[in-house]
DNA sequence: TTAAACTTTCAAAAAATATTGAAAGATTAA
DNA sequence: TTAATCTTTCAATATTTTTTGAAAGTTTAA
C-alpha cells in the first residue's frame, strides 16, 4: 500500500465511521484529512482533496469547530483562513467523550429521571416502566460519572484507567 | 406524568437515541416498548402499538434478534410468536457493547493497523499519517481489551468499573 | 468610499435510508 | 392433501439527511 492509497484507506474508513457517531460523511472526512496533514488546509484546499462543494464545506467546518476538535488558523500577511485539527488523539477522545455526555447523556438522564418518578399505581405495566427506566437512569447515571472523571483525567488516562481496570 | 405520557416519552427518546447508535429509529422503539412490556408482545402488539407497518417489524425484530438483546418466545397451544428484550439493563449493555466491538471496533483496528504499516518515505505527509493513525491503532486497542474485560465481568461490572477508577 | 478576496447562508436538488404492503414462503391442523 | 394462520421478502414509495451552488454577507486594503 503506497501513501495515496493509504490515505484515502484511512479518510473513508474514518468517514464511514462517523455515520455511527452522529456525525456525518463529510465531516469525518474533514476531521481525518486535517488529522494526518502536517500543515494547516484552507478551505479550498479541504474541498478539491474531499471534492466537495464550497458550502459543505463552510458548514462541516464549523460543526468541528463546534465539537472543539478543530480550529481556525491563520497565516501572517493572509486573508484566507486555514484548519488544523487537534492532533493529539487522548485529547481528541476525551473532547469527544466530553460533548458526547453533555449532548446526548444527560438530557437522557433527565428523561430517565422524570419518567421513572410517575406515580406508582399498582398495575404491573407502571411497574415494569418505573423498574425498567430506574434502572437505566441508574446505569447511565453511573457511566456519566464514569466519563466525566476520566475526562477529568492526565493525559495517559486511557492506558491509566486501563491498569486499574485489570489489576 | 401519567403513564401513557411516559411510556411515549421514553419510547420516543429510546427510539431518538437509536439514530445515535446506529440503530434505526423503529428498531430503538420496539426494543423499548419491549423493555417495558411486563408480557411478551405479539406482532400484532408491536405493529398497533407503534403504528408500524408488518414488514418493518418484521424486520426490525430480527435485527434485533441479531444483536441477541430481543428473543423469540411460544406460547403453549398458540401458533404466533411472541417477543422479549433481554430485561436486565447490565447484561444488555455488555451484549451492546460485545456486538459493537464485532461489528465497529475491530474492523477499524485491522484497518488502522494496515495503514499505519505503510513504508516510511522519509516525506513529512507520509511520516504524519503514519504517526497519527498508530496513535489511533494503540487507543483503539486498548479501548477494545477495556470493553472486552468489561464484558467478561459479572453481573454489577459497572459499578466496580466504577469504584476502581475513582480509587 | 469601492473593490477584491474570502466565508456563510439557505432553498432547491440529490442521495441515502427507512417504510410500506402485497405476494411468496412457512408451518400447523385437520 | 388443503386451508388457515402466521412470517418473511422485496420492489416501490416515502421520508430524512446531505449536498450543492449562487446570492448575500463580511472583512480588509487602498
Amino acid at each position: 500500500m503506497n501513501y495515496d492509497e493509504a490515505k484515502n484507506k484511512f479518510i473513508s474508513t474514518w468517514g464511514s465511521l462517523g455515520t455511527l457517531w452522529g456525525i456525518n460523511k463529510a465531516m469525518a472526512q474533514i476531521h481525518a484529512l486535517l488529522l494526518i496533514s502536517p500543515e494547516p488546509l484552507s478551505m479550498e484546499d479541504i474541498m478539491e482533496q474531499l471534492q466537495i462543494s464550497r458550502g459543505n464545506t463552510s458548514m462541516n467546518l464549523r460543526q468541528l469547530m463546534d465539537w472543539g476538535i478543530v480550529f481556525k488558523e491563520n497565516k501572517m500577511g493572509e486573508r484566507k483562513e486555514y484548519f488544523t485539527s487537534e492532533k493529539d488523539v487522548q485529547e481528541l477522545a476525551r473532547q469527544i467523550a466530553k460533548e458526547r455526555s453533555r449532548r446526548e447523556l444527560q438530557p437522557t438522564i433527565k428523561i430517565l429521571k422524570d419518567v421513572s418518578n410517575i406515580d406508582e399505581d399498582g398495575t404491573a405495566k407502571t411497574k415494569e416502566l418505573i423498574k425498567q427506566t430506574k434502572a437505566l437512569h441508574e446505569m447511565a447515571d453511573t457511566l456519566d460519572i464514569l466519563m466525566n472523571r476520566v475526562i477529568g483525567q492526565d493525559h495517559n488516562w486511557i492506558t491509566k484507567a486501563l491498569v486499574k481496570l485489570i489489576k
